[in-house]
DNA sequence: TTGAAAGCGGACTCAAGGTCCGGATTCTAC
DNA sequence: GTAGAATCCGGACCTTGAGTCCGCTTTCAA
């Protein structure tokens, strides 16, 4: 191979960095009390390695948010259902925010840090566009649907990480009731019968 | 009235500052782009001044967006239909939806400067919790809606600064089709027919 | 008019993100 | 194995912006 990546010692402390980082966001309650040197002095090299790995800080939140994300990327990508793509709409789009759900409970101040992680609005964020993308599509082969482009948008709203920071964690609404809620409106949303004038039920 | 509250250079400056920074903010692409060393500038006062009135940024974003809403709210709250208490839930909670989306259209920059302000997700600032208990309230009297907590919770989502800031800002999504789009919305969340079993549909 | 309480404002402090460069480390070529 | 060059390390340093402080000014009541 002709192109050296990137030298042992640069790979090495990249994974430290990276796992400094994860210990100490989980460890904090705000995000924001874990400064960049602080993950520079755990990870034991200095703050240069650390923005010559990562750029800045939001770069380094994305890397680590990509990577404890790829599991579940790989599941809805090339997986098999009800997350993968030969789920049938109806099941999959409530089966992928319940996933994501469980995600950002899981990884609370890793979302939370990310999405609010100074201007970058979380619909800047090159994830978003693939969430948003899925949902649409998704949506789109789901008849009476007015518009699966709102829709995607909105639902994915639902499950935004302060939102679930706040219920999950300042009001300590259980996991399982959480996931339930989310469930019982996703279905609703998903309910056949057009909007606007509430026609016979079917 | 033995309580002089104020002096009156207080109360000019205090609106000085409040006009300078509408006009900074409405003028500005990113709120962060708005120093608090701009504002006090272009009010024509000292930083202490602006500190000593205000306490914090997040305070002086909060006093301009409240004294924004203050119509809305007194509309909402003894106005007449369809944002008045004496509205029929099924009618006042897109009405209230609408006009919250509205009033984001026409404040965007304040409202997304308010709602990403540094560490304070907008579940921590007061008027949220207003929004949402009037939601929830008015949810509650609509049958069949099995949990109105997390469905109003869900419904602001749809409405967030961010979100109505990528749509009609990056996106330029009209306004009229993005009302559309949440009203049709809205319309079947609260659509009548009961949910979470209808998953055997398909 | 006058004294003092309230307010003013800009110089200052502090913290955190981001930069830089002399020195150490790794990799390749021989 | 070794030389030498490219790459990387790391912490001192810079910048920026929020928030503080205190001598001076303005207001207000007596």
């Amino acid at each position: 191979m002709p192109e050296h990546r990137s030298r042992k010692d640069a790979v090495r402390n990249r994974e430290a960095v990276l796992t400094a980082a994860d210990t100490l966001f989980s460890r904090c309650e705000s995000p924001e009390e874990v400064t960049m040197a602080d993950i520079a002095a755990a990870a034991g090299v200095g703050k240069g390695t650390l923005f010559r790995a990562f750029g800045d800080r939001v770069g380094l939140l994305r890397a680590l948010y990509e990577a404890r994300l790829e599991p579940l990327r790989e599941a809805v990508e090339t997986g098999p259902p009800p997350l993968g793509p030969a789920t049938p709409p109806r099941q999959r789009v409530p089966a992928l925010l319940d996933a994501l759900l469980c995600f950002k409970l899981d990884n609370r101040h890793l979302a939370v840090a990310l999405e609010e992680s100074g201007s970058a609005s979380p619909y800047q964020v090159e994830h978003y566009e693939r969430w948003h993308g899925l949902l649409r599509a998704a949506l789109g082969q789901i008849p009476d649907l007015t518009d699966s482009d709102f829709t995607a948008h909105a639902l994915l709203a639902a499950v935004r990480a302060d939102l679930v920071e706040h219920l999950a964690g300042q009001q300590r609404v259980p996991r399982e009731r959480l996931r339930a809620r989310l469930a019982d409106y996703t279905a609703r949303v998903l309910a056949p019968g057009p909007p606007g004038q509430s026609t016979t039920e079917d």
